[in-house]
RNA sequence: CGCGGGGUAGAGCAGUUCGGUAGCUCGUCGGGCUCAUAACCCGGAGGCCGCAGGUUCAAAUCCUGUCCCCGCAA
C-alpha cells in the first residue's frame, strides 16, 4: 500500500520512524516550508523533514493545496492512503479524496474531547487524569472524523506537556502502524464520534501564562505543568516577570492574600495561594535569565517578605 | 547581518560609567552555643574576572577579535 505521509513537528517524526521501521510503503513525505526560527532568524527543517531526508524519502514542502499544481503531483505520486499527524495545515475536500483507502489522522486526545491545535496542553490545563490518542478518518470538520482506533495513556502529577507529548507520540506511533495494518487487511472499524460529547482545546496564548493565585493548588500546579514547554506560567517577583517551570504544594496553610510571598527557604519560595493553602515556587526564569532553582535566584536578587 | 541581555569562588549576583589590594548572599570546611536545628556566633579554604590580542607604570574595568549562554520575535 502506497502511504503519503504529512506531518511537522516531533511527535509527527516519531510516527514517520515507525512506520518506516515496521515496514510500510512511503511514496513521499510532506511537511511545512522551512520558516526563519530561533535567534539568527536561520532557516529551520521541521523535524519531519529531518527525519525524511536522512531516510532518503523524497519530501515535498507545498505553501498551499488551493494551488492546482500542488494538487495534481499529488495525485501522480497515486497515494493508496493519506497519514497526517499534526501536519498544520487543513487539508480541502478534493484532497482528502484522493487516496482510496482516504485519509486518517492521528489526534493527540481521546476524541471526541478536545478536538483542535492543542490537546496535550488542555487535558493537563483541565486536570485530567488520562488522555491518550485517537487514530480517525478525516473529514472537512476540524478532527470530526470517524474513529477507528485509540490508545489511553495517563497523566501523571509531574507530566508536563513536554512529557506527556513523548509519551503521546510513542503511543501515537504504534497506534499508527497498527491502524495502517488494519486499513491494509480491511479490519479497520469506523465509529462516529458523538458530537454532544465533543469539547474544544485551542492553542495556548502568552496571555494565559499569568498564574492566578487565587486558584486551588491544583489547578495551579496543571496550569504549570500544561504551558511547558509553551508559553510557560508567568509570575512577579521582585517586579521582574519570571516564568515558572516547578511548583509544588505543600501541606502548610495561612491567612494571608493569595499570592503574597511567604518565606524563602532552601526549597523555594512560599507563595499564600487560593483556599488558603500554600505553594511552594521551586524553579523559575527571569526575563533574559537562565532557567535556574527559584532559592538561587532569590540569592542574587533578594525580596522583601513582611 | 531581525531586536536585546549576559559570561566575576561550587550556586546566585555586585563591581565596569570615571583603570589603582576582587566583594555580597548562600553553600563548603573547622570551631563554638543549644535538649535540638535548616537558627545563631567565630574562623578558614576556595578566582587565569569566558578566551585571544592591543593600549597602559597598572586592565574584571578601555580598544579589537573570538567562543559560549539566555530573552524577545517567528
Amino acid at each position: 500500500m502506497r502511504i503519503v505521509y504529512m506531518g511537522t513537528p516531533e511527535i509527527a517524526a516519531v510516527c514517520l520512524e515507525r512506520l518506516i521501521e515496521d515496514g510500510h510503503e512511503l511514496a513521499a513525505v510532506y511537511t511545512k516550508i522551512d520558516t526563519p526560527k530561533n535567534r539568527g532568524m536561520k532557516l529551520t527543517a521541521s523535524p519531519v523533514k529531518e527525519l525524511a531526508a536522512a531516510r532518503g524519502l523524497s519530501v515535498i514542502q507545498p505553501v498551499s493545496f488551493r494551488d492546482d499544481g500542488v494538487v495534481a503531483e499529488l495525485e501522480r505520486l497515486a497515494p493508496d492512503l493519506i497519514c497526517v499527524v499534526a501536519y498544520g495545515k487543513i487539508l480541502p475536500q478534493r484532497v482528502l479524496d484522493i487516496p482510496k483507502y482516504g485519509c486518517i489522522n492521528i489526534h493527540a486526545s481521546l476524541l471526541p474531547k478536545l478536538r483542535g491545535a492543542g490537546p496535550i496542553q488542555w487535558s493537563i490545563l483541565n486536570g485530567e487524569r488520562e488522555t491518550g490518542v485517537t487514530a480517525m478518518y478525516l473529514s472537512a470538520g476540524m478532527d470530526e472524523g470517524d474513529m477507528i482506533d485509540r490508545t489511553v495513556v495517563p497523566i501523571e502529577d509531574t507530566d508536563t506537556t513536554a512529557t506527556l507529548t513523548e509519551k503521546l507520540a510513542e503511543a501515537g506511533a504504534g497506534l499508527l502502524s497498527r491502524t495502517v495494518s488494519a486499513i491494509e487487511n480491511g479490519t479497520a472499524c469506523r465509529t462516529p464520534q458523538d458530537p454532544a460529547e465533543a469539547t474544544y482545546a485551542p492553542m495556548l496564548t502568552k496571555d494565559m501564562a499569568p498564574i492566578d493565585w487565587s486558584r486551588t493548588p491544583r489547578e495551579i500546579s496543571c496550569h504549570v505543568r500544561g504551558m511547558i514547554p509553551w508559553p510557560v506560567a508567568t509570575m512577579e517577583l521582585g517586579g521582574k516577570l519570571c516564568k515558572v517551570f516547578a511548583i509544588r504544594p505543600t501541606d502548610k496553610t495561612t491567612e494571608k492574600l493569595d499570592g503574597t510571598p511567604l518565606a524563602i527557604t532552601k526549597k523555594g519560595l512560599e507563595i499564600a495561594c487560593g483556599g488558603g493553602h500554600v505553594m511552594l515556587v521551586e524553579e523559575i526564569q527571569a526575563q533574559g535569565g537562565k532557567r535556574m532553582r527559584c532559592a538561587d535566584y532569590l540569592r542574587g536578587h533578594p525580596i522583601t517578605i513582611d
